[in-house]
DNA sequence: ATCGTCTATCGGCGATAAACGATGACCACC
DNA sequence: GGTGGTCATCGTTTATCGCCGATAGACGAT
């Protein structure tokens, strides 16, 4: 255990004395709080599975841009990578989506049961 | 009013031809994607409602930060705000939450219904 | 070997976020 | 009136985000 005053790790700014399940959490929804990379976790998901071009041609989005979104989704560990010749393959992991959907649930409802 | 290609109305930069539900979404879970105003949220449904200075004490950051975090989360609508005298009573809206929780389960649940 | 295609990454730019200290408004109380 | 506590806001600084064009690597086809 190091140290470091900020473990930065992937996530937002912390406060020191920070539940790290917070922190887990945060970096997850941040992954997800943005317009367009839902709707490519949507588009992702409807195609099954799909190759960086194929987004970018469905959102006006530069490919360069689209790479960074999935690079970030896949950091997040919300989208699988798998390279496939000269295309990559992304695909949503819905595993991991629905557990994000369960982390969520649970702050919620443990703000209910707290009162 | 200028001809703005991009009207923000506080969310995030879209692409053009982005389904606003996930403008909306996104907007909410940018609010939540940040440590602090989570554990903020949880603090807050502990306690039913704090103050300002409660939360400050609770954290070590700066006032004017709390404050800062608890505008963002009462202008995404999860946190009620009402003056009490020279305090500031502030309070997890449920319901808001909730719907947020309901936001993100539709999402996960519309990637795995369309497979 | 040389194209053309698909990717990922780099570098840069503008805009935003996040944090802080300082200031002033407001209220309660002496 | 003066004092002390609470709070929101302003201004500043720093770091990160979001986007792009350009570049280079990898692969298939000609």
């Amino acid at each position: 255990m190091t140290e470091s005053p900020f473990e930065t790790d992937g996530c937002r700014p912390a406060p020191r004395n920070c539940d790290p399940d917070s922190r887990v959490v945060a970096a997850r929804l941040a992954a997800l709080s943005h317009p367009a990379r839902i709707e490519i976790i949507k588009h992702l998901s409807a195609s099954n599975s799909c190759c960086c071009r194929e987004v970018v041609d469905r959102f006006d989005l530069a490919q360069s841009t689209v790479s960074q979104h999935l690079k970030i989704l896949v950091e997040a560990g919300l989208v699988r990578f798998e390279p496939d010749r000269q295309r990559s393959r992304y695909a949503v992991d819905h595993a991991a989506l629905a557990d994000v959907s369960a982390s969520v649930a649970a702050l919620v409802n443990s703000c209910c049961s707290g009162r």
